[in-house]
DNA sequence: ACCTGAACACCGTTCAAGT
DNA sequence: ACCTGAACACCGTTCAAGT
């Protein structure tokens, strides 16, 4: 059968994390699905955080940047994001492993934010604010792949509807008003374009700002 | 001495999770310092859960968003947002809670949000593209909140910074030769002003776009 | 090199009981 | 209403030992 390898580790624990929620990867329970006993892991990972990073670099190994071409920075940038976007997609939990894990010891992640950073010095940036929208990029990417209306059970959806509605509407009138895509049911296309044009405009927008400013 | 309510057991436990992170607010822990028993919180919170939707209400509970005014919805959009950043910024540990809390259980957060999403409205923008920018927003308030290069410690920086110093060059080019004001060492000023206009600078291009097509 | 067994010092939470 | 005591079912991790 399967031999335990990290690779292995962190395909079972990213498998529990997408079907029960991160809380439910768990080294005994890791252990145990896969038929070893708890300190077997520790031999492969030294603690439980590097099970984490593990997991995180599991999660984009299979995004590798592209290496920077002719094309204009704007380009270059968005298809960096959607790329990055897309590979989030195919984990559930994948959110809440780039919130729990250093980024530093994610290898792959790291690529891809050197790969942001040097798309940031061709815009004109300086340094400090290379760092700011590398950071600002990657951690809007993560958020708008975990996207709700997103591969989300219907029953999920009209739970979370029916809780906004039960609110006190003269105190939260906009958030009973717009419960509905609030709770997810909003149209995925939108969610994924408009999340990525926000973020592009934004970056877009105070690059040009520079250039007008510096002769 | 000081009655144990829900108020000072939420204060109590920011400060634990401030000083040494938010991994050491434990029940128990919480009690201990409470000079009480652990099931004595139950009676308080009927769960962690709900200790840390405590947590972040007492966090924002400083920050009543001004009602609606006559200005321009940019303007109110800012101030919105810097004023939630500057509250966030009083507690270290801020950006953790609201990472694992759920925000829908937490009031004042919500009445935030309500705010920016009317003014969402009030910008142009649809019901659906309202629920995003508001989230959008609020995630990237959280985020510039907990600044990297604000009141942490000289020792914790240069650390960070030598171990982003320490990777290959040749695979991270990028991260290496921007270790200083990745691990931190940046301009705090720079850090607020820049990702509040990065934000904000999204927001209005896209309103802006909207208008164009719309005759 | 790779894994097991037993043990330690913790967790959150329930349930019955006290005042 | 507010809190305690004892117990349950879990955690991550260390350390010595096996093969």
């Amino acid at each position: 059968m399967g031999k335990l390898t990290a690779q292995a580790i962190a395909e079972r624990a990213l498998e529990i994390g997408d079907a029960e929620g991160l809380d439910a990867v768990t080294i005994r329970r890791l252990a145990a699905e896969l038929g070893v006993t708890p300190m077997a892991l520790y031999w492969h990972f030294k603690n439980k955080d590097q099970l984490l990073a593990g997991m995180a670099d599991h999660l984009i190994a299979g995004f590798a940047p592209q290496p920077a071409d002719e094309r204009p920075w704007q380009e270059q940038l968005r298809d960096l994001t959607v790329g990055l976007i897309r590979t989030l997609r195919a984990h559930r939990c994948a959110r809440d492993v780039f919130e729990r894990v250093g980024q530093v010891a994610v290898p792959n992640y790291l690529a891809v934010w050197n790969r942001a950073l040097g798309l940031g010095r061709t815009a004109g940036f300086s340094a400090d604010e290379s760092c700011l929208i590398s950071q600002y990029l990657l951690r809007s990417a993560i958020a708008i792949a975990d996207a709700p209306g997103h591969s989300r059970d219907e029953q999920e959806v009209r739970a979370r509807r029916a809780g906004l509605q039960a609110l006190p509407p003269e105190r939260y009138p906009f958030i009973v008003e717009m419960a509905a895509p609030l709770a997810g049911g909003m149209d995925p296309e939108l969610y994924d374009t408009f999340g990525v044009d926000l973020v592009l405009a934004g970056i877009e927008a105070l690059a040009a700002r520079r250039i007008q400013s510096e002769p």
